[in-house]
DNA sequence: ACTAGGTTCAAACGGCCGTTTGAACTGGAG
DNA sequence: CTCCAGTTCAAACGGCCGTTTGAACCTAGT
């Protein structure tokens, strides 16, 4: 672990170059999957450097993600209108979480990173998440709960916001596997744009109605 | 790979032995991620076994496969109310998907095995479920329809039943951690049956709707 | 221009991986 | 009981992994 005073202009490019290359390989090949060979290789920079520089390939990895939650942090303050509507507001939410289906940058790196953490959490994710999450959630949760009847507890809308966001990560992670049998659909540009209006459609007048207390509760099936 | 005429009881016995514990590996820690050795400890047979019965590490899995989806399907076959409501029919799939939330048994390895797989298709996977996967999506699919207008499509009902499984999976995938901050939530059978409610009744209810068509298709925000 | 300290580098280390090998063992048909 | 195909076994192989090492290489401050 760099311990220095100094910081060199050549030192800081090689940690970005290298920062770059990691985030590629973990989103594509998990945090196990993802070899220091590999990303050296693509980074163009010699092996040792990743001890060198993060200590380890778990402080690598932390770095990364310190650098994903920044970004996706930043990227959703984005301007927009002010007060828009709750339908506008949930539509917004779930095109930005589409987004990865089409755009091949960081950002989508940095969300496959989280969607192999909701699989196999690592040991760096969970201390860093446990802190760092709430706010992200808490705005999800926001948005949730102006859909909710006014007396929903907090419980209820962070299940809500789990839920908003289940619906459309299952497409960002099945996005390949779309265009082959048996959906056979193109996935492009208008495509998302149509997919975001029919979940957020959906989820708005899902949210609008509350479950019938208890209805079927312990009866898996066969009462109706 | 045996290409005997003879397998003898203690051999099917071993190759049950390797089956189950790597079904559990497999779930655990995803394909390239469980190892033979981890696989043979548990299953208390010589690390030679599996490839002396499957030929590979693939053709374990492959196996796995097999076992995991012909008890995914039978066990979908379950008896069940004869035509049930399709607020009941929706129900009770919900159920059936969260059940690994709670449940520790065989059918939640293979759940969590397709979900690895959802993540990281392995080639394996691709050539095995394009052929096997159809039937049981048709299913899901058909009942999507049920709420879903008449004129709907083929695609659109596929979209629905794809929306489906990412409301169910999601809570499946994070269970773990629901019971952490900032959730708190305490799975248990309880707990379960009242979110298999609210998610049938708000999916029932989103279904219902169709989108207004092309409502805020090419500007991301702002509009509304 | 010199030098000291930050940085890069090639090489090697030990460890776990999937697979192969060949000998030892065993169970069931003749 | 015999015997051999079917099965188990311990050991080894080559390969990739993350990390360490110590020398070589800059580069910025004097």
């Amino acid at each position: 672990m760099p311990r220095q005073r100094k910081v060199t202009r050549v030192a800081q490019l090689t940690r970005e170059k290298i920062i770059k290359a990691a985030s590629r390989a973990f989103a594509r090949d998990g945090y196990e999957g993802a070899s220091i060979r590999a990303i050296v290789a693509a980074a163009e920079v010699n092996q040792a450097a990743i001890n060198y520089h993060f200590g380890s390939k778990e402080g690598l990895y932390r770095a990364v993600l310190q650098t994903a939650l920044r970004a996706l942090m930043s990227d959703d303050d984005a301007p927009q209108a002010d007060k828009p509507s709750r339908e506008a507001a949930l539509r917004r939410f779930v095109r930005g979480q589409l987004r990865p289906m089409t755009a091949r940058d960081e950002l989508s790196d940095y969300a496959r990173i989280f969607n192999w953490e909701t699989l196999r959490p690592s040991p760096v994710f969970r201390k860093f998440m446990a802190r760092e999450v709430a706010p992200f959630l808490a705005r999800v949760t926001e948005l949730v709960r102006r859909f909710l009847p006014a007396k929903g507890t907090d419980q209820e809308a962070a299940v809500g916001a789990l839920w908003l966001f289940g619906q459309c990560s299952i497409f960002v992670r099945n996005a390949e596997q779309l265009a082959n049998a048996p959906f056979q659909l193109e996935i492009d540009e208008r495509f998302v744009d149509r997919l975001a209006d029919t979940i957020a459609t959906w989820a708005a007048d899902g949210l609008g109605r509350q479950p019938t207390k208890r209805r079927l509760r312990a009866a898996p099936a066969a009462a109706e």
